[in-house]
RNA sequence: GGAGGGGUACCCGAGUGGCCAAAGGGAGCAGACUGUAAAUCUGCCGGCUAAGCCUACGGAGGUUCGAAUCCUCCCCCCUCCA
């Protein structure tokens, strides 16, 4: 098997480490335990989780135990690292809710059965902390000053930082020598904006227990033209499936920047290396195909096959089927045929037959459709000539469509742009 | 606690009585070019039953024919002093 440090080094996952060359020794000798934290703000994590989320998927797949925290307790305060303002707190209700969700979003990811993996809320142990007691114990391993040099923390001197926030670290710290006692958990991984807090832990352990624990962080993860991943501003593309269709997750990927395929390839993807580094030499067209397998694989990674499966059908529903060649990827499962594509997967609406028969302005249709966020956005989509039906650019805001443009079939396809489809059906 | 500065749209940020649904930039959307890419160029960019109306410049009142702009109180943030 592998070292799973090798793993890492070779697809991009490293930044920063605390003692690279003995982590790669342990990881290679023996079954470690490691942690990452996820803070449950929202029902779902987005892409911008996903790199934590395969790092773990590489842990277990490598042999070791990955714990999936979710920071309930320290959720309650908010971490101020690599933030310009106090974040919003969330009550314990909602937070207990978002680990939730967050648990059994995870177990897509990996295995949690015969404790092959574990998942833990650091509300366990953090609410029922006794302040003197903490203050006493762990209190005084910090340093103020030490803490004030810390990058996350310089930012926000500026800003404003109050107390609560001040303490993350500390939490943060007291968590991994908690799961250090208690699990045997030597490895902390996260985001390179943890680095701070995350050293603070290998310190404590280091004071308390005297021995090593180590951290890692992973770069943090822009497209090659400077955008945040995952967060488009207006759209965030999240994991689960009810908030961004598998269709859509895979048309995120899809469209991924031609600088960015290779390097994504190797982050969310379980494809060989070997296959991926091939793809830093393809251009156009067939740099498009290594595209739709990145879509594919990481469609199926999170969503499963079949659905991943579904996406891909819909795309080529929409877009043409365009297969791809044999010797790109050959380790993927994507389909390499030119079949019948399948629009099952593409967003629709149902209209009655009386309705359509009457007609409905266009604009009132591209919003029903959800193709525009307000009737106003689809008269200017419409002006500006970005709305179609059946291809066919619809000329005035409030052009009548209706049964006229079904002819024989029992739907018409509308499209706002070049990249957002949906279905009409007509109801008989 | 004292003194000063500040809170403007998704974000940054101009605006100190009407010409303000509010400059400029970023993000976003559409069009052109392409390859469902990036870069570039052009247009749009609060909502609606759309030459009109409604909502909006931290919150609540007030002055005025008219307020993001002036006054009062309140809330929040920053800097310096204690």
């Amino acid at each position: 098997m592998k070292n799973v440090y090798d793993v890492f080094s070779e697809r991009g996952f490293i930044e920063q480490i605390t003692d690279g060359e003995e982590l790669r020794e342990l990881l290679g000798t023996e079954k470690v335990t490691c942690y990452i934290g996820f803070d449950p703000t929202a029902t779902s994590l987005h892409i911008g989780s996903l790199v934590p989320i395969m790092a773990l998927v590489h842990m277990q797949q490598c042999g070791h135990r990955p714990i999936v925290l979710i920071g309930g307790g320290t959720g309650l305060i908010g971490d101020p690292s690599g933030k310009s303002e106090m974040r919003q707190i969330l009550t314990r209700e909602e937070i207990d809710h978002n680990a939730r969700c967050l648990h059994k979003q995870l177990s897509q990811y990996m295995n949690f059965e015969g404790n092959k993996a574990i998942l833990l809320n650091n509300a366990e142990w953090l609410t029922g902390l006794n302040y003197i007691e903490f203050l006493r114990d762990i209190g005084r391993h910090f340093s103020v000053n030490k803490m004030l040099a810390a990058e996350s923390y310089r930012m926000r001197l500026q800003t404003g930082l109050n107390f609560i926030e001040f303490n993350y670290m500390l939490l943060q710290a007291y968590d991994f020598l908690y799961l250090f006692r208690r699990y045997g958990c030597v490895l902390q991984m996260g985001g390179n904006d943890q680095w701070g807090n995350m050293l603070a832990g290998s310190d404590l352990i280091r004071r308390v227990e005297m021995k090593n624990a180590y951290s890692l962080t992973f770069p943090l993860i822009s497209t090659s033209s400077g955008n945040k991943m995952g967060k488009t501003e207006r759209e965030t593309i999240w994991l689960d499936p009810a908030l961004t269709s598998p269709y859509d997750y895979y048309q995120y990927w899809i469209n991924t920047e031609d600088a960015d395929v290779e390097r994504f390839l190797a982050l969310f993807s379980l494809l060989p290396m070997e296959e991926i580094i091939k793809t830093g030499k393809l251009a156009d067209v067939q740099l498009n195909m290594a595209k739709a397998v990145l879509a594919f694989e990481a469609t199926k990674i999170t969503h499963g096959e079949e659905n991943a499966l579904a996406a891909w059908k819909a795309s080529a529903a929409a877009f043409g089927v365009k297969p791809v060649d044999p010797s790109i990827l050959p380790s993927s499962t994507i389909p390499r045929v030119e079949s019948i594509p399948d629009d099952a997967a593409i967003s629709r609406i149902t209209k009655a037959r009386s309705e359509l028969e009457k007609g409905i302005p266009a604009y009132e249709l591209f919003y029903e459709a959800n193709l525009c966020a307000t009737k106003g956005e689809a008269r200017r989509v419409i002006a500006q000539g970005g709305a179609y039906v059946n291809d066919r650019q619809v000329k005035a805001f409030d052009e009548r469509i209706g049964i006229q443009h079904f002819g024989e079939k029992s739907k018409i396809f509308i499209r706002r742009g070049k990249k957002k489809f949906s279905i009409v059906e007509k109801e008989d």
